[in-house]
DNA sequence: GTCGGCATAAGTGTTGACAATCATGCTGGC
DNA sequence: GCCAGCATGATTGTCAACACTTATGCCGAC
């Protein structure tokens, strides 16, 4: 994925020398160490123990990962496909820093891919998972009553993911999931904004409506107004200057 | 530049199951053999000359395009990340086989991420932009007129091609880069059905209307019913036989 | 004839070393 | 003091050889 911006960026005020990463070493070894290794180093960054624009260099990850240079190069390969890092010749891969713009672009995709997905979902959707739906839209309601971020925020997960699996569409799935973790960051901060909670829950309850009626443009359009409106909480975060 | 790698690869004895590969060296040297190398069997494999589900052996490329098979093997990754090519543990890469079933998935897709681009598109375009779309839509008529499928359908690229350049949406425009490349061969089966030109002509001409009066919400919903009957052909394949 | 098991070939996975390149600090002249 | 140019260290790019896994064909027992 080609970035629009290069940010030339002059070395930053944040420490390049770490005193000392956490090295965790649940399984070093096993029978495929390829997968392991990218799973480790994705998840390493979806943690934020790099942050954005730092450098990754591969000696260093060989030795906190106890991996060789052979696997960490082809795992940096893995996630510069998937758009979490960026990799320049000669220059070695940083961990791809998001623009607001582009965080914006990002949810936008979203916003159209989960529509689509929930239209399939309301096509599809059988009893058992219908009562699922309910089940989770009655938590949410006790959520927001006992103003719990935490829990709430689960749930809306869950309820993605639910969604998602009822409609079982393959592709839209697959790239949902690479565009998920280019924004982890932002998606945090959104759901931290004032008021959040309120506004989000009536929308979460139109989409399950829709789907349990077996309705794909409502269960579309629902889906699409939610993700609206966190683009439109994305466009305040840029002006009270967080990002 | 460096001493000339020369492939020791493959001392294999008469391996050559095909009468003979174009072989081609427009430019086998270079300043970033990586990327070329990346380029090079993108562009084999979207010209047909190695067929789904063939197998892609990393000796035989290595000799074919005069690389190491270290440049091979990244090429590969590259392609796997693409959706272009599957590699299989100890198995080896093969070209990936889309079943018409994911013809349609990848397809919807395209229906919705091509909409989101053709608002963005309504929102954005200028004058200079409109007046292309129109000298577009006349070209079209004098194809379709004249029955001309190819001029036509490069008529259709272009017009695509140009409501992307429009909408100016680089996330949408490097996963629809991603989904054309897998389905090339799928989408010349549809263009070649009887009766799709008349059908495709007012679909097209709706969709620049929709442009040129900077109507998004137009341009989104005729999109959507373009390639919306783009899917229904892709059905009526199934139907034939065809795939 | 056919089925299981072994020997071998074909092909991929991985390694360590070396070359190329980029970043950095130093020297010397002006 | 400042800048060009070189020496040097750090980091990535590439390779060729080796280790491992999977496929193939042969052989003998039944």
């Amino acid at each position: 994925m080609p970035a629009q911006q290069q940010n030339a960026g002059a070395p930053r005020s944040g420490a390049p020398k770490r005193g000392g990463r956490p090295a965790p070493h649940p399984s070093p070894s096993g029978d495929d160490r390829s997968l392991w290794a990218t799973t480790a180093i994705r998840s390493a960054i979806l943690n934020g123990e790099y942050s954005p624009g730092e450098r990754l260099v591969e000696a260093s990850l060989c030795e906190r990962f106890s991996l060789s240079r052979f696997l960490v190069r082809a795992a940096l390969q893995d996630l510069a496909g998937e758009g979490l890092v960026e990799v320049q010749r000669n220059k070695g891969a940083h961990v791809r820093k998001v623009s607001l713009a582009e965080a914006v672009e990002i949810t936008q995709v979203r916003m159209v891919l989960e529509g689509l997905v929930a239209a399939e979902a309301a096509k599809r959707v059988t009893d058992a998972q219908a009562a699922e739906l309910d089940e989770i839209r009655v938590l949410m309601r006790h959520a927001v009553e006992a103003s719990e971020f935490r829990r709430y925020s689960d749930l809306n997960q869950r309820l993605h993911n639910l969604v998602r699996a009822i409609g079982s569409h393959q592709t839209a799935e697959n790239i949902l999931a690479r565009l998920h973790g280019q924004l982890v960051r932002h998606q945090f901060a959104v759901s931290m904004l004032p008021g959040r909670l309120a506004v989000s829950l009536p929308q979460h309850e139109r989409i399950i409506e829709a789907i349990r009626a077996r309705d794909p443009d409502g269960a579309e359009a629902a889906m699409r107004a939610h993700i609206a409106s966190v683009i439109d909480a994305l466009h305040s975060l840029a002006e009270i200057g967080l990002s």
